[in-house]
DNA sequence: ACTATATTTCAATTTTTTTTGAAAGTTTAA
DNA sequence: TTAAACTTTCAAAAAAAATTGAAATATAGT
C-alpha cells in the first residue's frame, strides 16, 4: 500500500467515526491529519491537503484548540501559525473525556436532578414512575461520570492499569 | 413543577443528548419517553405525544430494536403492537456499549490494522511515523474495545462495582 | 503610521440528515 | 378471500448542519 493511500484512507475512516460520534467530519479530519503529521503544519498545509476553505479550517481549528487537543505553535522566523495534536493517547482520552463531561454529561445531570425532584403533588401511577425511573437514571449517569473523573485522576497510562484491574 | 413540565423537560434533554452523541433526536426522544412510561405504548400513543409522523415513528422504532433497548409486546384482544424500554440501566449500557463496538470500533480497528501494517516500502520520516502513530492508536483502541467486552461479561450492576475497583 | 501578511467572522450557499405522507405491504379475523 | 387494521417503505420536502469566500479584523515588520 502506497503511504498515501494509507494516510488518506486512515483521514477518511477518522472523519466518518467522528461523524457517528457527533463530532464533524473535518474537525476529526484535521485532527486525524495532526495525529500522523511529524511537524506541526501551518493552516494552508491542512487546506491543501484536506482540500478544505480557509474559513472552515479556521473554525474547526479553533474547536480543536477548546477541545485542547490541538495546539499552536510558532515558529522562528515565520510569521503564520503552525498547529500540532496531542500525541499522547493517555492525554488525548482524558480531555476528551473531561470535556464531553463538562459540556454534556454536567448540564443533563442537572436536568436529571432537577425533573426528577420537581415533581410534588401528581400521585398518578405515571407521575410516580417517572420520577422513580429518572431518579434512577441520575444516580447512574453521577456515577458514570464520577467514574471518568476517577480514571482521569490516575495520570499516565491509565487505560492499561484499568485493564489489569478489571481482569483482577 | 407540573409532571407534563417535567417529562417534556426530560425528553427534550434526552434528544438534545442523543444528537451530541450522533444518535438522531427523534429516536433518543421515543427511548426517553418509553424509558418513562409504566406501561407499554402503542405508535399512535407515540406519534401523538410527539408530534411526529407515522414514517418518523415506525423507522426510529424499528432501529431502537435493532439496538437491542426496545422490545415489541403484543397485548391480548389488541391488534396493534406495543413497545417497551429496557428499563436496567446496567442492561441498557451495556448494550448501547456492544453495539457501538460492533458497528464503529470494530470496523476502526481494521481499518487502523491496515494501515498501520500496511506501508512497507516507504523508508520517509513522514510515513516512518504514520506507521508508528497508527500503531499505537491501534494498541490503544483495541484495549479499549477489549475493556468494554470485559466489563460488558460482569454482568449486574457492573458500574457499580467498576467504581468499587477504581477506587481501590 | 503604514503596509503586507495572516486570521477570524458570518451571511449566503451547499450538503447532509431527518422527516413527512401516501402508496405498498402485511396480518388478522370474519 | 375479502376487507379492515395496522406497519413499512421510500421519494420528495423540510430542516439542520457544515462549508464557502470575501470583508473585517488583527498582527508584525519597517
Amino acid at each position: 500500500m502506497e503511504f498515501s493511500e494509507a494516510k488518506n484512507k486512515f483521514i477518511q475512516t477518522w472523519g466518518a467515526l467522528g461523524s457517528q460520534w457527533g463530532i464533524n467530519k473535518t474537525m476529526a479530519q484535521i485532527h486525524a491529519l495532526l495525529m500522523v503529521a511529524p511537524d506541526a503544519l501551518s493552516m494552508e498545509d491542512i487546506m491543501e491537503e484536506l482540500q478544505i476553505s480557509r474559513g472552515n479550517a479556521s473554525m474547526n481549528l479553533r474547536a480543536l484548540m477548546d477541545w485542547g487537543i490541538v495546539y499552536k505553535e510558532y515558529k522562528a522566523g515565520e510569521r503564520k501559525e503552525f498547529f500540532i495534536a496531542e500525541k499522547d493517547l493517555d492525554e488525548l482520552a482524558v480531555k476528551i473525556a473531561q470535556e464531553r463531561s463538562k459540556r454534556e454529561i454536567k448540564p443533563a445531570l442537572k436536568v436529571l436532578k432537577d425533573v426528577s425532584t420537581g415533581v410534588k403533588d401528581d400521585k398518578s401511577a405515571e407521575a410516580k414512575h417517572f420520577t422513580a425511573q429518572t431518579e434512577k437514571l441520575y444516580d447512574f449517569v453521577l456515577k458514570a461520570d464520577n467514574m471518568i473523573e476517577k480514571v482521569t485522576e490516575m495520570k499516565e497510562n491509565w487505560i492499561g492499569r484499568l485493564v489489569m484491574k478489571i481482569m483482577k
